[in-house]
DNA sequence: CCGTGTGAAGCAATTCACAGCG
DNA sequence: CGCTGTGAATTGCTTCACACGG
């Protein structure tokens, strides 16, 4: 998933989760493939089952909104749309801001789901003179020296980050510096954004290495002797690594326990992927697009 | 945030949060840079600032993998780099196929983070004829058709699906007969899979619309008297519709409650988003791409 | 009688605060 | 003395189970 940051304490009496205003988006997602479809009502049961949860959750998730659904029946699909919709703020319109129009911040642009849901692009802003004038999904990209003025003259409140990790945080500055009070972020970098300014951040390769993860460990259930020999070697001399930490460079210390760890066979492989971890360019991780 | 499935409930003793999991990779990249500065030591206040998060959970964090620190000195860069590595599964090459090579699916081919860390774009597929041998990101698009063949020849367990919504489900389940364990999903559905399936999900327009709430939210706290007046009255005017729902169309409903929600000079435009939400194509919100 | 709405119980994650070690 | 590692306290989320109302 894309992560988040949380926002104030539940301000005061009408808070809602945050976990429940994270789903709020999947159910109107359903909801509204069952109003096109033209069916008048569905149950907690049945809903939940096409957003892909449990009844129980949604149901306490609807309770913080309000009465909505009627016993015995259970809720009216319009009318559940418009109230989900107002209480996200979809109701009306939010001007946005792509800034970096590489691959990412073109995909982006191009992406059909923003404009059905009330988000307007409203400028592609990215830094190559060259990008200048060029229209992609429709939209004449514009230079980063316009970006203030973008941002003002539009009343934008939502940005789009698609730059190089590089290039994020001092995009982000100068959105907030104009008025940019939330963020997306999708550079692989953590933002320092001032108190009152939201970020969420995607990461196209976090959401991989957790995938890994576990993809990892059903591998290990069905383990072979070997592989599990192997684990424990390595295991053994990590620690016997971190036991002599104090005499030993860093930089020794991580070959050394690379090489310990591996034994015949697998190491080749191992030892390669290890060098390629450290290869890994300056900043390198970059979804896509403009030179900073 | 992306979003996640829950795996099973920690299988036994080793068992590492899943939120604990989530963060790893954050701490990986922040100390991938350190590394590269060539930074021996980092204290948890340190590494915590860097990762966006507080000590006290890096810490915790850290501790499920393993007493890995030194007590009035911090961690050792290199060798955390290796044991987190090791922990997320990362000290292995993962071959993944993209399926559905539209703007996403090309953005993501040319998304450096992936090589960086041990994810080998193994095969890019797409369903359009006219794409197969072309070559996106240096490597050639093959057919739908191939897909089962692909899996099996390179030993793929990590599907990445950026097809339209429309025809997730089937590539999912044409990707888990062939053998993926693990899939991460940019399709706006939810996805229906086995037990023993990990399924991540990213959705841009969900993000998006979490960013509105707490924006709305922010407007809403500057409010003019004006705008509580007209929110008050929606919401006297929504709770009556709802009262009288029985003997309703649900379509009168929602445009009675649009309608009555509004007052005066407010109205034209809260009303053309209401209408914009329902024209909303069907299945619309496609991040790219091909077609199915 | 069926499905919503919700207190209460159960879990999981976060934060606190400090003992313990280098 | 400083910073890690961790029990204990706390907060927030999920799940259970059933009373209540249409």
């Amino acid at each position: 998933m894309a992560t988040g940051r949380t926002h104030r304490p539940a301000t005061r009496s009408r808070g809602i989760p945050e976990a429940t205003v994270a789903r709020l988006p999947l159910y109107l997602r359903a909801l509204t493939a069952l109003s096109e479809r033209s069916v008048p009502t569905v149950s907690s049961e049945e809903l939940a089952a096409a957003a892909g949860v449990n009844s129980a959750k949604l149901r306490k998730d609807f309770s913080y909104l309000g009465s909505y659904g009627t016993r015995g029946v259970g809720y009216d699909v319009e009318y559940l749309v418009y109230q989900i919709s107002r209480e996200l703020g979809l109701t009306q319109d939010w001007p946005v801001v792509i800034v970096g129009i590489g691959n990412l911040g073109a995909a982006l642009a191009n992406y059909g789901g923003f404009a059905s849901r009330g988000f307007r692009v409203a400028a592609l802003i990215d830094a190559d003179p060259a990008m200048a004038g060029k229209p992609v999904a429709g939209i004449a990209v514009q230079h980063t020296d316009e970006l203030e003025k973008i941002i003002e003259d539009n009343g934008v409140h939502i940005g789009v980050i698609a730059t190089p990790a590089g290039a994020a945080q001092q995009v982000s500055e100068r959105l907030i510096a104009a008025g940019v009070t939330s963020i997306l972020n999708f550079a692989p970098t953590v933002l320092q954004v001032p108190d009152g300014v939201d970020v969420r951040k995607v990461d196209l390769s976090i959401e991989l290495q957790i995938l890994a993860f576990h993809e990892q460990r059903k591998a290990g259930e069905e383990a072979t002797a070997e592989a599990v020999v192997a684990d424990a070697v390595a295991e053994a001399a990590a620690k016997d690594v971190k036991d002599t930490a104090a005499e030993q460079s860093a930089e020794a210390k991580r070959t050394a326990a690379a090489e310990a760890a591996v034994p015949s066979a697998a190491r080749a492989e191992a030892t390669a992927r290890t060098e390629s971890t450290d290869r890994k360019g300056p900043d390198g991780d970059v979804p896509a697009v403009m030179p900073a």
